[in-house]
DNA sequence: TAGATTGTTAATCGATTAACAATC
DNA sequence: TAGATTGTTAATCGATTAACAATC
């Protein structure tokens, strides 16, 4: 039996199906439809159901999806299953800001190791971790296993500091730089810029008319 | 004669062909072609051509683009021939890093009103502006003028602050809180959640053996 | 049983890209 | 002129969604 590759835009959209999941059920339903999510999501629910059908049938005619089992069933897919240690490259006014995110708690994702270049940083303490200098990266990422890093210097470093993390074995960045990454094609990337999404949106602006 | 209209999925590239022009700008280069473009975008060059085609000719048969007039023209056609203000509401750790952000000083935006709800914080001043009751947002926001706002509020206020928003004259909205909004079909919205990237990653990551 | 919603097929729709004439 | 690269067409590829049988 061939197994079927899933489209990374199907992967793409399980993360929030998961959490709007959640969300339903911090609200303390129990049952949710393809329907719900879809208009919750601004989608098709066809989409939904197609999208969940690559990994197996999760759910049961005439009634829907019970929230507690298809969050289980998603995690799993995700391989959410354990705790993932990330760390963090460049300790400025956003990495601090991640150190101090809430949002990473109970989601799967830990800050275990944070860098800078910055000898002024280095050894400081920020929300009971010690800045390490950059240049343990190779050191300290293989001794803890560490697969996921998020890149938060300035433009002029990413390039260099992704280099360094995929030696050290990272094979997903989260990269809040604003420049692409060239990168093998085992390691994922996943861009965040504030930029390219306000960009992408004043294309919809009203003009200065003529 | 019938305007075509182009898809958002081409109008979501051209942020990034403009961020890989600005960056060869200030490498010096003066010319760039579909294939360079390309391959540091990771996409085809073919795309890239089909894409501005929706647009007009910005090239030259045999010799590519003008590094300088190709910026010149994504920029009209971005709609970021001005500066646009921008409001932020929650002047949480993540807000006050948006705050502190270089990056958006010459890409075309600048953050012009701050908002929070919290007495604490309300008359402060962070980066030269002074936080304003989010009561306010009614009043200021019209006055101003403004279209684009960011949200970096906590999850459970985001769509009250967005409804606020949308009735003050916002357009578009940065969302940085990990909830779906409801908006008025005119209004988009960019959601920005660390947490969806990760998730999307993981699934590509190893996972334990049996 | 009647009603509802899934899971899945097949049709539709839309995006990507190969190929090449145009042309600098 | 020869070489290179655009702009654009048409073919291919892939994603979305309508429709409905299955079934709870």
């Amino acid at each position: 039996m061939k197994e079927i590759e899933v489209p990374d835009i199907v992967v793409s959209r399980l993360p929030l199906y998961l959490r709007t999941l959640e969300f339903l059920a911090m609200e303390g339903r129990e049952i949710t439809s393809s329907a719900e999510l879809a208009e919750r999501l601004g989608l098709n629910p066809a989409q939904i159901r197609k999208d969940l059908s690559y990994f197996g049938s999760f759910g049961q005619q005439g009634r829907g999806y019970s929230v507690k089992g298809l969050i289980e069933a998603l995690r799993q897919i995700l391989n959410l299953e354990r705790e993932w240690e990330v760390a963090l490259v460049g300790v400025g006014d956003l990495g601090r800001a991640l150190v101090h995110y809430q949002g990473f708690k109970d989601k799967g994702f830990r800050l275990a190791l944070l860098f800078d270049n910055n000898p002024q940083k280095i050894g400081m303490k920020i929300g009971g971790l010690e800045i390490m200098d950059s240049a343990l990266i190779p050191k300290l990422i293989p001794e803890r296993g560490i697969k996921i890093a998020i890149i938060a210097v300035p433009p002029q470093e990413a390039q260099k500091v992704a280099d360094v993390l995929v030696s050290a074995g990272v094979e997903a960045i989260l990269n809040y730089a604003p420049v692409n990454l060239k990168v093998p094609p085992h390691v994922k990337v996943h861009y965040i810029d504030p930029v390219v999404g306000l960009r992408h949106m004043t294309y919809y602006l009203p003009r200065p008319q003529q």
